[in-house]
DNA sequence: CTCCGGTCCC
DNA sequence: GGGACAGGAG
């Protein structure tokens, strides 16, 4: 018998010709090289820089990264500097690009790099997933950008380039059908060309079409902001940025949210390493 | 599977 | 006014 996988869970998995192949390479290294972005994090490419930008970029727009990631370069040009950045300006830093808990696991992943790697980004996949605010994506991108592995990795703009490439009639498309799409048409080559092509060609197609990811098995919307516990903290972390030391019924009375719902995030906050209680006192 | 930020686009 | 965003962790 050839055929081993007929009882497991695993998928057919779609097979493209080495024509398809190449001209679907072509395609995306040919939009690359008419419309590639011209963006910071690709001009002078190391470890760190690479790092620094694909954290920041983690469900966050890259028109909104690009003037935070020059800034934060700028203040925090190394991992050292960033091991032993202090707390209250490493977060004014970070405010206004959201998901805050990001800065914190990047401090913590600097003092790790700094303390057990000699101040160097490893540049193997496992030990970069050992790391701190680092998962499967992260992972596989720093290891193409910064170190130019050819590895396959997943991320929004990916699944959408293929969905509609290869699945144009389809719904409900897992990621295990599309990963070895992923596998087969990388340019072993130049992986890290390849990668900054396949991302440009994705956000091209986000604009020109209703978004194929609708149709990935993976879609889920997320909750409302408004109202919700993240614009609570997302209020108390501003206030304390700029303001602290303040008590907990000054901080209810700026957030202007249920004092109960404040009171619980601030002691959230405290536990994961936001914040931190001086008597009556919160400082960052 | 749910929570975690904040902004801008259609 | 939602939707979507170079995801990760509990």
């Amino acid at each position: 018998m050839t055929k081993k996988n007929s009882t497991s869970s695993r998928r057919n998995s779609k097979s493209l010709t080495s024509t398809e192949v190449r001209a679907f390479r072509k395609k995306v290294h040919d939009h690359f090289r008419e419309h590639g972005r011209d963006l910071p994090w690709r001009k002078r490419v190391n470890p760190y820089r690479v790092l620094i930008s694909e954290i920041m970029l983690q469900q966050t727009q890259v028109d909104r990264v690009i003037e935070k990631y020059k800034e934060f370069l700028a203040i925090f040009p190394t991992f050292a500097d960033l091991a032993a950045a202090p707390l209250p300006q490493l977060l004014s830093l970070w405010s206004g690009l959201g998901y805050n808990r990001r800065a914190l696991a990047l401090k913590a992943l600097a003092q790790k790099v700094v303390d057990e790697h000699k101040g160097r980004l490893p540049s193997d996949r496992d030990q970069l997933l050992a790391l701190p605010g680092i998962g499967n994506y992260t992972a596989g991108a720093v290891m193409a950008f910064a170190f130019n592995k050819p590895v396959v990795f997943m991320d929004t703009n990916i699944r959408r380039v293929y969905i509609h490439e290869f699945f144009q009639d389809r719904q409900g498309v897992h990621d295990d059908e599309l990963i070895p799409l992923v596998e087969r048409t990388m340019d072993p080559a130049d992986p890290r060309t390849w990668y900054n092509a396949l991302m440009d060609y994705g956000t091209m197609l986000k604009q020109q079409h209703a978004n194929p990811n609708r149709r990935s098995a993976h879609y889920t919307r997320q909750s409302p902001f408004e109202n919700s516990s993240r614009q609570v903290r997302g209020r108390i972390l501003k206030i304390l940025v700029a303001d602290a030391p303040l008590t907990a019924l000054q901080i209810v009375k700026r957030v202007a949210m249920e004092a109960e719902r404040v009171k619980s995030s601030l002691v959230q906050m405290e536990k994961e390493g936001f914040i931190r209680k001086k008597g009556r006192l919160f400082v960052i």
